[in-house]
RNA sequence: GGUCACGUGGCGGAAUUGGUAUACGCGCACGUCUCAGAAGCGUGUCCCGUAAGGGUUGGGAGUUCGAAUCUCCCCGUGACCACCA
């Protein structure tokens, strides 16, 4: 036997994989597809990160399986090389992007090879590479011409550092996602696309995808939708009444449409607010109109607003600030009661229609405004507890009372420990016919407490309940009025033995008062008693509502709407995406601007727009991209009228090309169409498509959202690009810190492969945790998937041809072949190669294994370790390739145990443990286990309560405990 | 602040329709091989206890014959969102 050496095997393998080509995709319709998908990387000068490899390594695992099992396999790679690093380096050195980009793609092909990935290189595609970017830049025509791409003067967000546009998602806690800085408002044209006319089908659409749960969750949180209703506040306006029923400030009638999602709350509307911004505050204050009061007010609150950054305020705790519109009133149209009117940034101009009416007793914002400008607070909902009530029986409506008991003297109150219910609770209790609440309340507490001298201290608002109480066996629908008492002395009559029975008294301080209660309207009424007037802003019964009053707001939100004028609504969170940038290494946006004719398409044929080479890559510092500064290039023919024109200068954003890569792999060749139809209909959608959750609300939706577009247009044969999504954890340094280069703590994976060879680094970066959780490295770690290959090669010695392995060694497989299939499927590679290492450790005890078995194991662990297999598979097995052999099937016999562990228990205490045939009945392993010496000594002289016996598992016998 | 996850040896982690907690790997200790070291191989390795036995899955309570797993409270960590009416 030779030694393992990987440093000779590895390329030696690599370059036969080449020549014989065989992970090249063909379009064979006779085979069903699997088309396996990971984000292209982009090329940066760092080479390689060792998160690349556990995502690249995840999906060639999973892509070699289904060759394995018969598939026809397409698994890709390409290069997302249009971006800022690259730039920026050519700022500082005065290189061409596109010559570092060719740099750094080759550094990655070079790394990627060496780790014996199965990507189809022919296949491989470059964003950046003119003949790619003409598809770009001509589905962004398509978008143009219908609609979807429109220009707009607008406040975006700018990056004073990066100087450039940045799209919201590329905002996060108002800094710049790359680099860090405060982003700022400025006010610029810009290309924008309208993501938003799909927003709807994103969302609903998911429920077609197999996206993993936490991906559709946080999309559906991006998108946002909410149903609500807009409703429309008529307008009085004091200052000039002779506006009134005739013309407002926009020139339409005197009202103001505002957005909610709580119609049902608008008999406690107080006053409206709008967003500074919008325009409505806009033409109020223009000199043609005069129906303010305080104009120079309003003025100098807007001037403030404008000069506060997106952090300022959106900053955590900030106070409310605002000012009324005084001299124009609003008509609630529920109540037709006056209103005022303010002008808050807590209102945001781009949602719903940037105003809203405030209902403070039931909205936490709206609360902290009306308190700070002491505005009218109106409860127009009291809370309802829904908890889980029996469909069978009917509910029994009824006044109750809860009362806060406290002590004579101690900062202490009663509690209530129910004993035949898991219920700890405040007292409650219900009149008796001709009673009062109060009288009820006392008779309860004399009933339940035996304390003679409650008094009374306030009586305040009321909450309802709905839920089975289980004592009398009844639903309850209970009103619960709400009692404070204090004790006036400790004098107390013997209550009742039955009482006593029910319940036990306890005194509690308030900290255990608060961990105490059970049930969520107890918890609710005390905290509210803690912490004074709470917000309520769940669902709950009206009061002060007029014609519905008694009823359960959530039903009755349509019939409120309708009754005050207003519509049902959807409104999104989503905004149109930003897709101007003012740089250089980007796809010029390819649009002509003509004095005469206007913004005009540049037409197919001219495409692709090339970029221009350049001398200085520096973005300007009016924000203009570098390209603006070519006249050469810039200055051009109008298509239509052949008179003097410009070139657009902003280019895309990176998140463009990569928004439909995956179709141009099924075709990457192709001159004359993005990809051809064929070649469409066999390969998409996309299987399985792996990446970083940092994508899911930027690539993911951007690419979503492209598709369906061609999807319209009849151009793609799907309307969702990825049939199946999973996310990777991030790989961290040592510690549990983020890699990077300014640190030093960037691991570089050509040492690895040297050192172990890139079948243990594969096998290490799959074994060292959960595949969809972040992990921290250790290249401790490594050794151990090392010495495992070393088992393997090892095992060689012990195959014996020809020779039948024995019963005990099949079992053994077929346990290994279900459990790592299922594995990978589900993405449990830790456990999958936890399963391979057990499977070896037992085979190693053995004297001789037979040839078959011993490919059976190679099969599983090849496409984890793709060279070490395939030279033990050539040199011990069989002719052609491992990986283009049949992936093994188990056998259900040999699964199945005929005997089973049954584990002995005594009062739940595992005591001894023997083996059983599987199908033995009840009836005898409760005999069998009393006869157990290890059992025996255990129930000697104790009885026997009852035996819990589970078929197959164990035997738990219940023995009465000596007690005194 | 909100929502959702998660918390298991010295370390990464395994075990989920509730049924032998600590699989697998790293590390460590001892042994073996060696002139020596490395690699390899073998044995051991949750805690207390000589043992019998007892204890242990962030802390506390509960449901159950039986809880890492289910329920409630608290503590801690992480991710996402963050004035979206």
């Amino acid at each position: 036997m030779k030694p393992y050496d990987p440093a000779k095997i590895e390329p030696k393998w690599q370059k036969k994989w080449h020549s014989s080509k065989i992970y090249r995709a063909k379009e064979n319709t006779k085979k069903k597809k699997f088309y396996g998908l990971i984000e292209f990387p982009y090329p940066s000068g760092e080479g390689l990160h060792v998160g690349h490899i556990r995502s690249n390594t995840a999906m060639d695992i999973i892509s070699r399986k289904r060759r394995m099992e018969g598939f026809e396999v397409l698994y890709p790679i390409g290069w997302d090389a249009f971006g800022l690093p690259a730039e920026n380096y050519a700022i500082k050195t005065g290189t061409q992007p596109s010559t570092i980009t060719k740099k750094n793609a080759a550094t990655f092909r070079r790394q990627l090879k060496a780790l014996g990935f199965g990507f189809d290189w022919s296949r491989e595609v470059d964003t950046t590479d003119p003949k790619y970017y003409k598809w770009t830049q001509w589905i962004f025509l398509q978008m143009l011409k219908n609609g979807l791409a429109y220009k707009k003067k607008m406040a975006i967000n700018w990056c004073p550092k990066d100087l450039i546009g940045l799209a919201n998602e590329e905002v996060v806690d108002g800094k710049c996602e790359r680099c860090g800085t405060p982003v700022e408002k400025k006010e610029k044209e810009q290309w924008m696309l309208a993501i938003t006319k799909y927003a709807d089908r994103l969302d609903k659409d998911l429920d077609t995808v197999d996206f993993e749960e936490r991906i559709k969750t946080q999309q559906r949180n991006w998108i946002g939708k909410s149903e609500g209703a807009e409703i429309d506040f008529s307008l009085d306006f004091k200052k000039n009444p002779a506006d009134n029923g005739r013309l407002g400030p926009d020139g339409k009638p005197t009202r103001l449409k505002i957005f909610t999602t709580r119609p049902d709350t608008i008999y406690g509307a107080t006053y409206l607010v709008l967003s500074p911004e919008h325009l409505w505050v806009t033409l109020a204050l223009d000199d043609a109109h005069d129906v303010l009061e305080n104009k120079d007010e309003v003025k100098s609150y807007l001037a403030e607003v404008k000069k506060k950054s997106e952090i300022e305020r959106t900053a955590e705790g900030k106070e409310k600030t605002g000012v009324e519109l005084k001299g124009i009133k609003a008509i609630n149209p529920a109540t037709k009661e006056e209103i005022p009117i303010y002008v808050a940034d807590y209102v945001l101009a781009h949602y719903g229609t940037g105003a809203i009416m405030a209902v403070p007793a039931h909205d936490e914002r709206d609360a902290e405004f009306a308190k700070k400008f002491g505005l009218a607070v109106k409860r127009v909902v009291e809370p309802l507890f829904l908890d889980t009530v029996d469909k069978n029986k009917p509910l029994i409506e009824r006044d109750a009372i809860i009362a806060i008991i406290k002590h004579w003297s101690e900062d202490r109150y009663i509690g209530l420990k129910w004993k035949k219910v898991n219920w700890q609770t405040l007292l409650t209790g219900g009149p008796d016919e001709g009673q009062s609440l109060e009288q009820g309340a006392i008779k309860e507490i004399l009933e339940e407490t035996g304390y003679k001298h409650p008094k009374l201290i306030k009586q305040s608002y009321t909450v309802h309940s709905k839920f089975f109480h289980a004592p009398k066996n009844v639903n309850r629908f209970a009103h619960l009025n709400i009692f404070y008492f204090q004790l006036e002395n400790g004098e107390k009559l013997e209550i009742a033995d039955e009482e006593k029975e029910n319940h036990e008294v306890v005194w509690l301080t308030p900290d255990e008062m608060g961990k105490f209660l059970t049930p969520e309207c107890h918890r609710y009424v005390w905290n509210e008693y803690q912490n004074g007037e709470a917000q309520y802003t769940g669902l709950g019964i009206l009061v002060n509502s007029g014609p519905f009053d008694g009823r359960q707001s959530d039903e009755v939100t349509k019939e409120i709407t309708q009754s005050v004028g207003g519509k049902s609504v959807t409104t999104y969170k989503l905004r149109d995406w930003i897709f101007s940038r003012q740089r250089y290494w980007g796809e010029p946006i390819p649009v002509i601007h003509c004095e005469k004719c206007g913004i005009v398409p540049v037409p197919e044929k001219d495409l692709p727009v090339k970029l221009p080479p350049v001398k200085n890559y520096q973005p300007t510092q009016t924000g203009e991209s570098p390209l603006a500064s070519i006249k050469k290039w810039v200055s051009t023919k109008c298509p239509q009228c052949k008179g003097p024109a410009k070139r657009e200068t902003d280019t895309m954003p990176n998140w463009a090309g990569s928004s439909w890569y995956y179709l141009r792999y099924t075709d990457p060749k192709n001159a004359k169409v993005f990809a051809g139809q064929k070649n469409l209909k066999y390969w998409t959608p996309v299987d399985w498509y792996n990446g970083g959750m940092e994508h899911t609300t930027l690539h993911l939706l951007y690419s979503r959202f492209w598709h369906k577009f061609l999807f319209d247009l009849g151009l793609v044969p799907t309307s969702e690009p990825y049939q199946k999504r999973t996310s990777h954890g991030l790989i961290l340094a040592e510690g549990g810190v983020k890699m990077s280069k300014s640190v030093g703590n960037v691991i570089n994976p050509d040492g690895i492969v040297k050192t172990f060879g890139a079948d243990a680094l594969r096998l290490y970066e799959m074994f060292m945790g959960p595949f969809e959780q972040h992990i921290s490295w250790d290249t401790n770690g490594i050794v151990g998937t090392r010495r495992f290959i070393e088992k393997v090669w090892r095992l060689q010695e012990k195959v014996v041809h020809p020779f039948t392995s024995s019963e005990a060694t099949a079992r053994t497989l077929h346990k290994a072949i279900k459990k790592v299939t299922e594995d990978i499927e589900s993405m449990g590679f830790n456990t999958a190669i936890s399963t391979l290492m057990i499977t070896v450790n037992e085979l190693e005890k053995i004297e001789a294994i037979s040839r078959e078995s011993y490919g059976t194991l190679l099969k599983l662990i090849a496409p984890f370790a793709p060279h070490v297999t395939e030279e033990l598979w050539a040199l011990i097995v069989n002719k052609g390739s491992i990986h283009q052999a049949t992936w093994p099937e188990f056998d259900p016999s040999l699964i199945i145990n005929t005997e089973a562990t049954i584990v002995v228990q005594v009062n739940g205490k595992t005591r001894t443990s023997f083996t059983a045939a599987l199908n033995s009945s009840k009836e005898f392993l409760e005999t069998k286990v009393q006869e157990l010496p290890e059992i025996k000594k255990w129930i000697e002289g104790k009885s026997i309560v009852k035996i819990i016996v589970v078929p197959g598992r164990l035997v738990n016998i219940v023995i009465n405990e000596l007690t005194v």
